[in-house]
DNA sequence: CGGCATCCTAGGGGATACTG
DNA sequence: CAGTATCCCCTAGGATGCCG
């Protein structure tokens, strides 16, 4: 489970579900994160192989980030999760 | 994804996928669980309609823990992600 | 633009002791 | 057995500032 550990990590898996994303864009995608903690959940989502980072040695200096093929297998299951989240909320308090 | 949010809550849910169990029995599949957290965890899932709490008024009481309908839906979630996750681990080292 | 280094804070979680 | 109450501490994470 340490794969999705980490404060927003799962949002960034799912902001990258339709396809590459740059540091930038990922920061407006999920407004209350800090860059700081963006960037080290990017490392380590990297590390652990979950996402891959390009780096593209323009000027201005240009990284996109894309889940890798065992990244894009979390998106059902965090689809799932969600899902019965919404449910169980729709449910109110049972 | 608040669902499965707080330490152990997934496992506690993974202990619960095969059948009901009591609170000892729970702390004891979970080793480094404290009474205080797991008691916490139980609660916070209990109140989302994950699981069901069962007091048998007997002597010396006796609590089963159940998962909900919705919240065994989760545990083929959570099995992808282990899944991957180990996947990722083997990737890891090699 | 991307992203480290630094400082600082809240609160989640561990250990222990106690209760019914 | 099944918790609850208390204290303490650790660190994840937010804000800010600087650099390639």
């Amino acid at each position: 489970m340490a794969v999705i550990s980490g404060a927003w990590a799962a949002n960034v898996i799912w902001s990258l579900r339709a396809g590459p994303r740059r540091f930038n864009e990922l920061r407006t995608d999920i407004p209350p994160i800090s860059a700081k903690v963006l960037s080290t959940r990017l490392s380590e989502l990297e590390q652990r192989g979950v996402l891959l980072r390009n780096v593209q040695p323009t000027s201005p200096p240009s990284v996109e980030y894309s889940l890798t093929e065992l990244g894009g297998e979390l998106v059902p299951a965090l689809e799932a999760i969600v899902k019965v989240g919404h449910r169980l909320k729709s449910l109110g308090h049972g």
